[in-house]
DNA sequence: CGCTGTCTTGATCACTATCAAACCGAGTGG
DNA sequence: CCACTCGGTTTGATAGTGATCAAGACAGCG
């Protein structure tokens, strides 16, 4: 990033926010007038349907922008829930339409991330509607593990995963007790072990094979 | 759209296309130098996995921007087949970038898209994951009616569906036999009937209730 | 007219949901 | 320091939704 990108992008960061693990940052139909950047901390969006089910729809890492939706549809599609501490960086909506105006670079990565965005529910989509329970876990697994090792989180051939496995079931669309059972096997074979807020991965040869999980190219993410 | 919106989108209008049905328009994988905006016709977007079995993303229809993601990403997250003939406004790829640097109002459309089509994913996902196969496809029905409704498709309580069976199926992650299965109750129950490529919607009422469906305002779509 | 693709319907099977209960560690307050 | 609660995990038993298998119907087409 060059510096008048950088200077571009702090003019228009208002400040810095800490919230606590269980907090609400963004709420569904709501009409935001912030973005943010996740700096560091874990979280998950997620949507309720009408009948209470709650969907899964990412789970964001630092380095992720929360609330492009609401700013550019003018309403959230979904909601942000903290897992732990989370700080983040807070951009006012204005910034985004001067973005467009006078940094053009910025305006495209922003299209660049809604793009990956779209990309990734596609494969996730594609996760629910074909892959079976055994598949998707490991698929989750195996991409969870990528963004582990893209963001330096991985050591010991393990990293940080502050979620609860009910967070996992809603976000495959399994019941809590089918994916703690699928949890159990991978541990069971020795391929892959998640608890204490943390996943171990000792077989990711045959977890990826598992998940038909195709190895791409790892890809550098632009940070606003 | 002003004149000058319309002067620099034409600008960048390399020519048109003509598809026949079945053609496939962009592959999983493949670098695409061109962008698309369907004018009539209609098509599916899909992704196939190693294990062979297909997943639908969306039903393309006239107005819809094919391509982006290839664009700017690089390459395509997954294919785009013609189901119907179909007539594509087709534009170059570097139009991409010359919108961000001379057109922010047009830039700021394909984010819009972008983001759009990333909230539709997101309700998709969580219909494959939290809705049951009766409420999948009654909301499937729902939605696909409400954009022909927008495209002033309906008519007589009825609108042109030229989809297959198996393409809904695919779409959300049911098989033929249980798609047909619920399509077949939805008749007898005369809610709602497609057949012949037509669907025809005699009481949406219910249909949304039984698909969970909560009422949008329609949003008028930015073309390009 | 035989083929081929799509839709339709019936029979059977299995993956995964649901229900229920125990377990476990971390707080909390008496 | 122990009883109690609470959120999350684990395990067993049972049920059901939707997959799979199989075959027939029907229309368009070379």
């Amino acid at each position: 990033m060059s510096d008048t990108e950088v200077e571009q992008t702090q003019r228009f960061k208002v400040g810095e926010l800490t919230v606590e693990a269980g907090t609400p940052i963004l709420t569904e139909g709501a009409n935001s007038a912030q973005l943010f950047t996740v700096l560091s901390g874990m979280g998950i969006r997620h949507t309720t349907l009408e009948n209470g089910r709650r969907q899964v729809l990412t789970f964001i890492l630092p380095g992720d922008l929360i609330g492009l939706q609401g700013a550019v549809m003018g309403e959230m599609g979904h909601s942000v829930e903290a897992r732990t501490r989370m700080r983040l960086c807070v951009f006012d909506r204005a910034a985004l339409w001067d973005f467009f105006k006078n940094a053009p670079a910025r305006a495209y990565d922003l299209t660049w991330i809604a793009a990956t965005e779209e990309h990734f529910l596609g494969e996730a989509l594609a996760t629910l509607g074909q892959r079976t329970a055994e598949q998707a876990v490991a698929w989750a697994l195996v991409r969870l593990w990528q963004r582990g090792v893209a963001l330096d989180l991985v050591e010991n051939n393990s990293m940080p995963l502050p979620f609860r496995q009910q967070d996992l079931a809603d976000a495959l669309g399994l019941s809590l007790v089918h994916t703690n059972k699928t949890l159990a096997k991978f541990r069971t074979k020795q391929i892959a072990s998640w608890r204490d807020g943390r996943l171990t991965l000792t077989d990711i040869d045959e977890l990826s094979r598992i998940g038909l999980v195709d190895e791409q190219k790892a890809v550098r993410r632009p940070l606003l």
